[in-house]
DNA sequence: TTTCCTGTCAACCAAAAGGTTGCATAATTA
DNA sequence: TAATTATGCAACCTTTTGGTTGACAGGAAA
């Protein structure tokens, strides 16, 4: 049994939680790949094809535009909203770091195994 | 404006929405963090890294469990808690799908560009 | 055996999430 | 101008989530 002296202070790291949290509905998940697939859409042309109200798309996509995995651009009353991608990267270097974490304890359990019982 | 002539189906995709979910609430993903550097631990030395109850450390661990981001062997009473990371290829091709949705309406695009008019 | 340790389960609670409807508003169109 | 369209906002409701506490059960240790 290992022992800890303190707390384990971890960031809250608001913005992947929001990210993940963003990514991690599949209404949203589907509102994103239709906009990858046809380019920037209304609003409306988008809740159209969800059998739920269009204003739970517009608050879905809400949550979407906070966790900056999409942009609007309004003209006059219409709003064209576009998927971004850029924001993939914070997770996908989230799961890197994860991964390397465990490699590197790996690595130091191999350089005791090595070096006997020193 | 474009036409849809039906209803998006999109997959739930229960067990990407699991892992998503579970992965984007901070606490749990310190506890992954700590998992892969110390290895193999205990419910109650985790338990004891954080100002939350140990019950609470012990809900969260069911739900990384139940998406199989961690396994359990358990030996006479205590529990030891193990951080398995083959899930994360889940997430991490549901990004490079998308990106390549993405992709390919850039090229459909640009084929139309270089085509002129036609 | 009696007591402690490790952990789950169940009940409960407050807050957040996901949905609905109704209304307000601004921009088009007739 | 009057009607329609595109959207957001607020209120409301139900389910889920993240946390708590209080049993309880099975292994270890006295």
């Amino acid at each position: 049994m290992y022992i800890f002296n303190h707390m384990v202070e971890y960031k809250d790291d608001h913005i992947l939680t929001q990210l993940l949290k963003a990514v991690s509905d599949a209404t949203r998940r589907s509102l994103l790949t239709q906009l990858c697939q046809h380019g920037p859409s209304r609003v409306t042309d988008l809740a159209d094809q969800y059998e739920m109200s269009f204003n739970a798309i517009s608050k879905h996509l809400k949550v979407l535009e906070k966790a900056g995995m999409i942009t609007r651009r309004t003209i006059g009353r219409t709003h064209w909203i576009e998927a971004n991608l850029d924001q993939i990267g914070l997770m996908e270097d989230w799961f890197k770091e994860l991964k390397s974490i465990w490699e590197l304890r790996l690595e130091r359990l191999d350089t005791i195994l090595k070096n006997g019982g020193n």
